[in-house]
DNA sequence: GCCAACGTTGGC
DNA sequence: GCCAACGTTGGC
């Protein structure tokens, strides 16, 4: 199976692509939506790269670039009691939620941001600039992914 | 802080 | 199975 390419937000006040620098590798826990569950759960393979998103950031964008370097396991967040990410109906022998761990690739100079991308003819049919569209793991196309990481490199030849 | 978009829950 | 109510996401 050839390598698949993603899209994954985090608020970077709760965890961001310096954290994962700083770090080198990151358990994605709390994802709790069925959708975004699935695509870790059953499509994300080692290997695979993604766009590592800033959400509710100034600006909002893409911040660098991550790699999957675990298959998915349950995100153990979903037992811990009193935990922002417990889940009461969770049970240990039936996980709900799992969780796949990235590992830094690179930061950006500057974040792309979503205005950018949006601005980008290219990137017309990404989903991430599609209105509503609010799911913080999602597929990115191959083309797609490659237009963003020029963009990414023609910003810092710029400057 | 506002609010559009969308997912989930629960009554019926 | 429908759908109103409610909660959350996330840009602006």
């Amino acid at each position: 199976m050839a390598r698949r390419y993603w899209l994954m937000k985090s608020e970077p006040g709760t965890y961001s692509i310096q954290d994962l620098a700083r770090e080198g590798t990151a358990p994605w826990d709390g994802v709790r939506n069925y959708q975004a569950r699935n695509f870790m759960k059953n499509d994300m393979k080692v290997g695979d790269l993604m766009l590592f998103y800033h959400s509710s950031a100034k600006p909002s964008g893409v911040a660098g670039v991550g790699k999957v370097v675990k298959k998915a396991y349950p995100d153990f967040t979903q037992f811990i009691d009193g935990h922002a990410y417990f889940d009461p109906t969770a049970e240990e022998e039936d996980p709900r939620w799992w969780m796949v761990d990235v590992g830094f690739v690179e930061t950006f100079d500057e974040v792309i941001s979503l205005a950018e991308l949006k601005a980008m003819p290219s990137l017309k049919k990404m989903l991430v600039v599609q209105k509503g569209q609010r799911l913080s793991v999602q597929p990115v196309d191959k083309q797609h992914f490659r237009e963003v990481l020029r963009m990414a490199n023609a910003k810092t030849r710029v400057r």
